[in-house]
RNA sequence: GCCGCCAUCGUCUAGUGGUUAGGACAUAUGAUUCUCAAUCAUAAAACCUGGGUUCAAUUCCCAGUGGCGGUACCA
């Protein structure tokens, strides 16, 4: 097989909810198909009709492709091996369960849920006794006939052992004793997991099971169906999870798995957050490794190779996801990220993806709404003047909802302190305010005359300081203090030069008046 | 309970039958600096335990322990 053959499938259920763990899933499948010049497959399993949603491929579709992650085949693009929904194939599925029952391989079962449930004793095996399995033709007709509800059931191996190929965790052998008579098909005609994935794969010629490893001492049940109907059985490959920080569990929601949407809301760019899910057990060989580890989705798909998969699970670590995405947001370079953070604001933080529907909105979400409403107005106005503000940020930020607030003073008329913007360690409120008071005209000097250089305005500064035997730090951070509204801030000449000296004698003025009411 | 799988610094990982066990993030210290960030330098930090096999085991085998998963008319 060419490996331009390749078919490789996603296949979530329509729950609209695309979240940290199966957007990693979504992520290998897609690197695996790619790297190997396959096709990439979308196929819903809505199944399970007690969890059905309305709308939510178009939000699984919506979001992925917020990422750049792009199907050849799946229910919205159509392809030649649809349906692409697996409640649209019910009939598919009748006509293989009786072709099964016709080889012997699978049995009408007539049991009920009552029964089944007092089977399941806690502690105890639980597979099923097998009760229906020897129910002679007569019965099963009888049953039929009277309309008794029915369920069918795969007849699996009692003897022996099942043994099969993952391309990662090599071979597999489990005892067929432990493997129960799987239901093939609901009581309400619907396929299981089990026996439709069977059928869809070998249907639309999928030639790499790509999966999460829950599915790996499951596998034995596919395995008996591709032999019982005498098909090819596809090479299976099952990932490890992603646990949650403290190790405890596939990662959830409650400890710190988002919405694939909100790390692009809160300013996570797709490619970070990809370098960075790729990286969970998975690493490039040694000798080609980047030793930053920043990788692009090109160069990701480059290296791709399953052979470089962990078998071990692997821990969500949301600190060297922001170290990969200030990172990445360097590597940007200030142009391409202005245009990138006018379409963010616009796109991703203001905008209500379809998605949301199926997702609590959080409060910093919000709250970041409404910033962004307010500055991206001003940041669009002049995008020359944003550029600017922004080459003094971008390197200081590890996500881009930070940018509304630390570039407040770039856009704001009025700055407002708290007593803790002040370092009042060495001189308390009134002195700060006397000082900014004689300072000022001193800057303003600087400032009038057009030919002013950094060593003219260090010299100001430093002088004065020395005149009335402050520390220059302190000089340095009350003005800062004052014209930034922080005592974190970026160099303040160059801010200065940007925002413009008027502005910056207006927050002087301000902060002298705050400081002494 | 039973079954399957896994096990290198705190975290993500590289690597090996003989290595000073490498890198990245995080941490600490220092340099630089008007603060922060960045940068540079330095430090601390790991082969789960016990048996084998072997001249030699972190590496191979077995057991234990721990973790994850499965054991549904969920996927």
């Amino acid at each position: 097989m060419k490996r331009s053959d390749f078919r490789v499938r996603a296949a979530p259920s329509p729950t609209g909810r695309v979240h940290t763990g199966n957007l990693r899933t979504f992520l290998n499948n897609y690197l695996f198909a790619k790297s190997t010049n396959g096709k990439y497959i979308l196929r819903i399993e809505d199944t399970d009709q007690k969890r059905k949603v309305e709308g939510g491929i178009e939000a699984i579709v919506e979001t992925l492709g917020l990422y750049n992650i792009h199907f050849d085949e799946s229910p919205l693009a159509g392809g030649e091996y649809g349906p692409y929904i697996q409640s649209q194939r019910l009939d598919i599925y009748k006509k293989y369960a009786q072709q099964l029952i016709e080889k012997d391989c699978a049995y009408y079962c007539f049991c009920t849920e009552e029964r089944l449930k007092s089977l399941r004793k806690k502690d105890e095996r639980s597979t099923y006794d097998r009760h229906c399995r020897n129910l002679n033709e007569e019965e099963v007709k009888n049953n039929l006939d009277e309309k008794k509800p029915y369920i069918i059931r795969m007849k699996f191996l009692v003897e022996g052992a099942t043994e099969f190929r993952d391309e990662i965790y090599g071979t597999i052998k489990v005892k067929n004793s432990e493997i129960d008579d799987q239901v093939l098909l609901k009581t309400d005609g619907y396929p299981t997991y089990h026996f439709a994935v069977v059928i869809d794969d070998h249907l639309m010629g999928i030639t790499h099971v790509f999966r999460g490893r829950e599915y790996l001492s499951q596998t034995p049940k596919n395995v008996f169906l591709y032999d019982s109907f005498g098909w090819e059985r596809p090479k299976w490959i099952h990932t490890p999870h992603l646990l949650n920080p403290d190790g405890v569990g596939k990662l959830s929601k409650r400890k710190g798995a988002m919405s694939a949407v909100s790390y692009l809301r809160k300013g996570y760019l797709p490619d970070a957050v990809l370098n960075y899910l790729a990286l969970c057990g998975w690493a490039p060989k040694g000798e080609i490794a980047k030793q930053d580890e920043i990788y692009s989705m090109d160069e990701l798909v480059k290296l791709f190779s399953i052979d470089r998969m962990k078998k071990s699970n692997a821990r969500y670590d949301e600190t060297k996801l922001n170290y990969i995405n200030s990172k990445h947001i360097r590597n940007m370079g200030v142009e391409k990220l202005a245009d990138y953070v006018l379409h963010w604001g616009e796109n991703f933080v203001l905008n209500t993806f379809i998605a949301d529907k199926y997702d609590e909105t959080e409060d910093w979400e919000n709250e970041l709404k409404k910033s962004v409403e307010k500055y991206l107005p001003l940041w669009k106005q002049n995008v020359d003047y944003f550029k600017k503000a922004l080459s003094l940020e971008f390197e200081r930020i590890t996500y881009l909802g930070e940018l509304p607030e630390v570039l407040n003073f770039f856009y704001d008329e009025k700055l407002t302190w708290t007593d803790e913007d002040w370092n009042t360690k060495n001189h308390n409120k009134e002195e700060i305010a006397d000082v900014l008071e004689k300072v000022l005209p001193k800057l303003e000097g600087i400032f009038s005359n057009e030919e002013y250089n950094h060593e003219e305005w260090e010299k100001v500064v430093r002088g004065y300081a020395d005149e009335i035997n402050w520390k220059h730090g302190d000089l340095f951070l009350a003005i800062r203090s004052a014209t930034t509204g922080r005592l974190k801030s970026p160099p303040l000449l160059e801010s200065f030069e940007i925002m413009g000296w008027e502005k910056a004698k207006s927050f002087l003025q301000q902060a002298i008046d705050w400081l002494r009411k």
